[in-house]
DNA sequence: ATAATACAAGTAACCGATTACCTCTGTGCA
DNA sequence: TGCACAGAGGTAATCGGTTACTTGTATTAT
């Protein structure tokens, strides 16, 4: 493979004018010259070494997208935009996918630090709540290799951050369904619940206001995937009082929920409202399509990739930036008879 | 951030020293020599630099996964065995996406040339027939840079690839719908389809074998997603004497035609039976849920990976591996009354 | 006692770029 | 005429590793 040695022999000059004509850069250089050097290069199919580049530079023009799943189409979804966005940036993306594996993580984190990507794009991968502490770890270990680092979907200290207020999401969720008359409302939460346990604040808090006692019976937790979400229904509908509505925290175990009520012989909406957490071509297409939490998904790897871009770029502290979430109405909630 | 050098001099020795000690080079050392450096590299906090490494190496332990979408379950499930599979071998994983749009794929495959990485898992885009020609122009553009390559989901000559027989599940699909009385059978296709229209041949073929004329009447193209899907559906149903059943090429517009149906007032499968293609959480949970051709997702990742390592490790010429389609039978087909 | 060999390490070229600093030539102005 | 300066280009160190080849010493065989 043709290097710049190369094509500076070919064209009878140094290696440092064909960086100089290849790159553009601000140094005078004879249009004469500068011809040579194009057709040089053509004609021996040069190709940039952005590996040697990187060397010099100390720049790898790389970011890694560092999340728990990516068949979970609410990671899809923002790593479409991230990609893209990065893409039009000149960055390539790592694909890390934890498949929610604790160790995993550290994993990657080591590799990225040794192909020093310039930042990382992290959600924290948390199925235990000592997992928290290795996420803590992890993300300090890029930083102190001074790697730029922005974090979504769950809270750290000195870290850039989009911050979906998840908290008033579960709030105006768990109203929603108090103005339609339920006082027995179920929620499945997630593994052991985040750091800050914000959908579930969101609804403890709801229910408390509308001076409505917490039922510890009504609050379950689940893998995150449909099969979790199945399980739980069955669960909160076999205790003495079961709830007329149910909460999910995420998309996959909304769905989960709605099968097994379906497969309990349960009707839905009917006897049963179910709300899930973020908005899908899932949550349209099922039978009834889900009321759902939605996170500006788009919105996230947008702002995302900007709070890294002012990072490695600009040099700017770590700070960060609020999303509000949205209330979809659509046909699984009906008010209760 | 330290370097060999740091460490040599911490520990009194020289860089070849260091280097052999902490990469296991076979080459004698004394054991307390081994010690010193390992002992300087963790005090410096030594994180080896894999650029370097790769420019040294001319290997970057790189591959990039070029796909027309990440939204799209049938990729992501892909996807995600092979990102596993790689990282087991040391390789990390570029997310080249280039969302169907033709020029995205030609700029990839120039980055990942300068950015040299060891291979390539390709499926091409395609949206217009012409855009056959600049796959197999950037895949020659790869091999010519000495870039691995394997395939999957079109065809190409001199590539290594992963060959799912999708015409014989066309095949048993259509002749599945022939077994339950179906005569007319509406075909929605892609995008002006692939190559080689295995999925459309399949299709026609069971037909013309069952004695059945072709009404071109029969076959819409749609694009690959839900409102593809959805708009197809419409068109067949308002010909003159329109399907009593439908084969969908992808799962997203087997899912849209289902929607299409159904807001048309028109029972599925009591007035027509829908068959998609690729199986995946969406037809399992869509009422009713779907039959399906299904692709073997994981083994097709794991193949891929397969033949890219034979490539970059074992230096082997392509080859194809031929992988089979499965019929799911579940509810969305009903003998025709 | 001496040559041959194994062991343990070091030297320096190389991977493919970038770039600070230097050199040479020609022009403009005092 | 002499000098400053702009224009055009070159030299070589550097980024952080790897590794072929060399060197010096200790051990073994003869």
């Amino acid at each position: 493979m043709a290097t710049i040695y190369d094509i500076a022999k070919k064209a009878g000059v140094s290696v440092a004018t064909v960086s100089r004509v290849l790159n553009g850069v601000d140094h005078p250089v004879r249009e004469e010259t500068r011809k040579k050097i194009i057709d040089a290069a053509k004609e021996l199919g040069y190709r940039p070494n952005k590996i040697a580049k990187s060397l010099a530079h100390r720049r790898t023009y790389t970011v890694a997208l560092l999340i728990p799943s990516i068949t979970n189409n609410f990671y899809t979804e923002i790593a479409e935009v991230i990609e893209q966005k990065l893409g039009e940036k000149g960055y390539s993306t790592y694909l890390c996918n934890t498949q929610r594996m604790i160790e995993k993580e550290t994993q990657y984190v080591d590799d990225l630090i040794a192909r020093r990507v310039d930042g990382v794009i992290f959600s924290p991968t948390r199925v235990k709540p000592e997992d928290n502490l290795v996420n803590a770890r992890n993300l300090e270990e890029l930083r102190k290799n001074g790697i730029a680092v922005v974090a979504f979907g769950s809270h750290f200290s000195n870290v850039s951050q989009v911050y979906i207020n998840t908290y008033e999401g579960a709030l105006e969720a768990t109203r929603y369904l108090l103005e339609l008359g339920h006082r027995r409302i179920g929620f499945i939460d997630g593994l052991e619940a985040g750091t800050r346990k914000s959908r579930r604040r969101g609804y403890m808090d709801a229910l408390r206001m509308a001076g409505i006692e917490i039922d510890a019976n009504l609050i379950v937790s689940g893998n995150l995937e449909m099969d979790g979400g199945y399980e739980c229904v069955r669960k909160l509908m076999q205790i003495e009082e079961p709830p007329t509505a149910i909460i999910a925290v995420n998309n996959l175990m909304a769905v989960g929920a709605l099968k097994g009520a379906k497969d309990m012989g349960i009707d839905v909406p009917g006897e049963l409202s179910i709300i899930g957490f973020d908005d899908s071509k899932l949550s349209e297409v099922v039978e009834p399509p889900l009321t759902v939490v939605k996170q500006p998904l788009k919105e996230i790897g947008d702002v995302a990739v900007g709070l890294l871009m002012e990072q490695i770029e600009g040099e700017s502290m770590p700070r960060m930036v609020e999303l509000k979430t949205q209330l979809i109405i659509r046909v699984s909630c009906t008010r209760k008879r």
